[in-house]
DNA sequence: CTTTTTGCAAATGATTTGCATTAAC
DNA sequence: GTTAATGCAAATCATTTGCAAAAAG
């Protein structure tokens, strides 16, 4: 199944100048596996692997790898902070409001347009964020089911 | 200068179908005095008009003003949550990254154009959220001056 | 060997919950 | 007089901080 190996993390942490150790590839696996994750999800999911670990080591390597430009931290309102491997484009997303579930919406025009204006009220503006809400597939079949 | 009178608060909490109080018209009034402000700034604010009242208090009214559709909580990334009495139309906001000041951005094409596709992704979409980050004037001035 | 990272515990900050008292209608 | 709202204390949740031990380069 492993179709990502380790050594395709470890070019990537070298990559970004970083030291190479098991909790940052752990964590960077488990955002393949499963990516829009939050930090007790990765947590969970590294925990086999790492037996040792913290929820806060787990806070402490995502921040590393944010701050490296490795992952990107997306905090859609009302929820805990998000983070996936995604950085190369910039993209939005979809949140299911029934699931929580998170999708990546690509901007295409006529759908999701990329807004990058430069000047807002007086602003200079450096980054937009986008987000949409909405309910996923899954729920909206289960709605039509129990209805 | 009380361009806003107690009774039109009165009015605005009647016609939501919500009993009238002390701490609501308080909180309505902080509101219409200082837009976007979070639940601490506000309890600051109607303290001294209500001496009793506490934070929690405060996010009592809020959270009772924003079911009733009076208030509109939004949430920008890695701040605390901020209200604000404008409802009936859909605008964006810009955040300071400096100072943490939060400015309208009325929906115009080519500027902030509104976003409302009906799918994303195989989402049913009911709600777009987007924000923007930047310098305010004031902070641009600041930062031109101490160079 | 030096610097960074980890694991852990405790702290912080925003927000929510439960409940008795009080105020609107 | 009922029902809903307030004031308050304690609880919760996500996240950060400080520091000693361990690991990477």
């Amino acid at each position: 199944m492993e179709t990502v190996t380790d050594e395709a993390f470890v070019e990537t942490l070298r990559g970004a100048g970083l030291k190479v150790t098991e909790p940052r590839v752990a964590v960077l696996r488990a955002l393949v596996e499963c990516p829009h994750s939050d930090a007790d999800r990765i947590f969970r999911s590294v925990l086999p692997t790492l037996p040792g670990t913290s929820l806060q080591a787990v806070y402490g390597v995502l921040a590393a790898l944010t701050t490296a430009g490795l992952l990107r931290k997306i905090a859609p309102a009302g929820s805990s902070a998000l983070y996936e491997l995604r950085t190369g484009d910039n993209h939005h997303h979809v949140v299911c409001t029934e699931c929580s579930a998170v999708r990546d919406v690509d901007c295409v025009v006529g759908e999701a347009p990329c807004l990058t204006p430069s000047q807002a009220g007086g602003f200079s503006v450096h980054t937009a964020e986008v987000n949409f809400w909405g309910v996923c597939p899954d729920c909206q079949a289960q709605t039509l089911t129990s209805s």
